[in-house]
DNA sequence: ATAAAGGGTGCAATCGATTGCATGATTTTG
DNA sequence: CAAAATCATGCAATCGATTGCACCCTTTAT
């Protein structure tokens, strides 16, 4: 790479001492500085074409301007929307954000996690669902800042943005009692990721509360694979004891699907699935999903907000911020099937 | 965050001066201090968690070992592989990946490109299309060492990584002549993305070949919306003009299924779909979807293999690589219907 | 008119590592 | 056994910025 230009020589060409270029250069202390002076420095750099090394900068003021955004994989299609909500407001402060992607090891989240400190992060976004809190202590310990996105963060000591799980479990089992359904069963997804414990617990409460007769099973992941692996096996097991499935995210209600087409079963007429997220192209499956509709862009937006405030020692906002969900109903549910 | 052990710290309990602890942790210096040292060293700073700060080491070495990685939008589902693709390799190397998206914005993709400069990347990886080349030159003007992925880069300063989109299309327009089509539709990107030029280009070549009739329309943008709008146009003006479409790419292709619906019509029955990119969940869609799979995590891995040889000066690699496709047949392309 | 106050710059230390050169200790060689 | 070579370590400069302090030169107040 070409050498770039540097303070010192902008402050040669200028006449003066770097301080003095640094002074006039930097919003803050551009006032120490005369303001022909400031005129004259701002429009040598201008010519030279002078921009910052952000590296000697960092060094000296202990800041990277850099987050670290841990997720679990992106190529899970909710990650990118958050990534881009977390950045677009990183951005516009200056920051930029380092993605990791932990596959849900937490030996590779350790790694990244040492990996991040050296490059001297300022803060992290974690959106790795691990009820284990081992990394979470060890985040605490090391004094880190740090906001807790999309999953359960209850006597955790960072602030945290989630959608509101419960209600949108609650929303579509009243959607499915209105349907008529009155046995159904909840795919879970492993309970060591908290999102999935949460909605595993909304999801017997609230069937209690609507007096459904409830089965629960568990995927080994959140994925494709998994769910169509559990589905397969309930079936096999359990033929038309259920008339709805309601999956823990959309990725194991495809799985739903997949399983269902293997045994010659159609949804919504033999069974209804619902799923969570509102994945992009959700809508474009076969059938299209029913599915709990979360805002990721908006929680990655404001668990930035919250990171960014909280590094730059902002008045307090509040630790937990619960953004709501909707309902979308599209074509995998529907009414109750005749027997 | 807390304050961290440095390397005088180290020094100062081990008795010795910063240099030698310096040496004793780097494995390529280790040589010139003594085994015993070495060795005390080593534990004393596994005692005290020492980890080095990567931004001093990278302001002395001019080196920080992050690599710009510039695609248009983290949401389409290509690029998420391709961007696991590259960091892990680069992971395994040491050097981590800060992720910018442009949206297709040349003026955005400017703002970025200074700002990964001034954060000092060791390299760049473009995943980006435009086929404006006018920051490409500003890239090798600026002496940045990068590498192309994912585009066309014919009588281009950079080494590149892409997929054998001729070599796809051809296969897909085969199959289409051997089902009898004749008639064919190509709905393609805007030609300033180069992908959707290529391919444009393949298209009518490997028609002519074929003896195909051939149409061709522009969609304006590589996106689901812009694919139905081109086709919804293009359905009213010319219905049951051509037996089958084959799109720039999936998106395209999915919304091509969107007009066909509102048009009461169905693929493959009255008309054969095929995509291009073989993205996650295309074999979900209704009707599953008929692509050319391109290896996109392995463009990945490629291109940061490339990009990390340019800068650790290692052995001349090859200049441009390209990686095989193959068709993927689904449920969206069948035999000419007859009338 | 003189002292105090303030404005504008420069000097030099600092952040935490790497590294060329110097030095002293030890070993090898003739 | 002396000279030379080698080894192990320390010293100090360096990367490019930021910033506390000192200084000089104007103003302003008394």
């Amino acid at each position: 790479m070409r050498s770039r230009v540097t303070l010192a020589d902008v402050a040669k060409r200028a006449g003066v001492n770097v301080s003095t270029v640094s002074r006039s250069l930097n919003q803050e202390t551009a006032g120490q500085v005369s303001k022909a002076t400031v005129k004259k420095i701002r429009k040598i750099a201008d010519e030279m074409q002078y921009s910052p090394n952000t590296v000697a900068r960092g060094l000296r003021t202990r800041k990277s301007m850099t987050i670290g955004v841990i997720v679990p994989d992106l190529t899970n299609p909710i990650f990118p929307p958050i990534v881009r909500g977390v950045d677009s407001v990183l951005f516009s402060r200056g920051y930029s954000a380092l993605v990791v992607n932990t596959d849900n090891s937490a030996e590779i989240e350790n790694a990244l996690f040492d990996s991040l400190m050296e490059r001297q992060v300022d803060g992290l976004i974690i959106a790795t669902g691990h009820t284990e809190r081992s990394m979470i202590a060890k985040y605490h310990n090391q004094g880190v800042k740090a906001v807790l996105v999309n999953r359960e963060a209850s006597g955790v000591p960072f602030p945290s943005v989630i959608g509101d799980d419960a209600a949108g479990i609650a929303a579509a089992l009243e959607h499915l009692a209105a349907l008529g359904h009155k046995k159904v069963l909840h795919l879970a997804g492993p309970t060591v990721l908290s999102t999935a414990s949460v909605r595993s617990i909304a999801f017997t409460n609230t069937a209690k509360r609507l007096g459904l007769t409830t089965k629960i099973i568990k995927a080994t992941a959140l994925s494709v694979s998994a769910g169509e692996i559990a589905m397969n096996k309930f079936l096999e097991a359990n033929p038309k004891s259920v008339t709805a499935v309601l999956a823990g995210n959309d990725l194991l209600a495809l799985g739903v699907f997949h399983a269902l087409r293997k045994h010659g079963l159609r949804a919504p007429q033999d069974i209804s699935v619902i799923g969570f997220n509102n994945m992009p192209f959700s809508e474009d499956f076969s059938p299209s999903l029913t599915t709990v509709s979360a805002p990721h862009f908006e929680m990655g937006v404001e668990s930035a907000r919250l990171l960014i405030n909280q590094i730059e020692g902002k008045v307090t906002s509040p630790r937990k911020i619960t953004l709501p969900v909707t309902l979308v109903v599209r074509e995998s549910s529907g009414p109750v099937p005749k027997r």
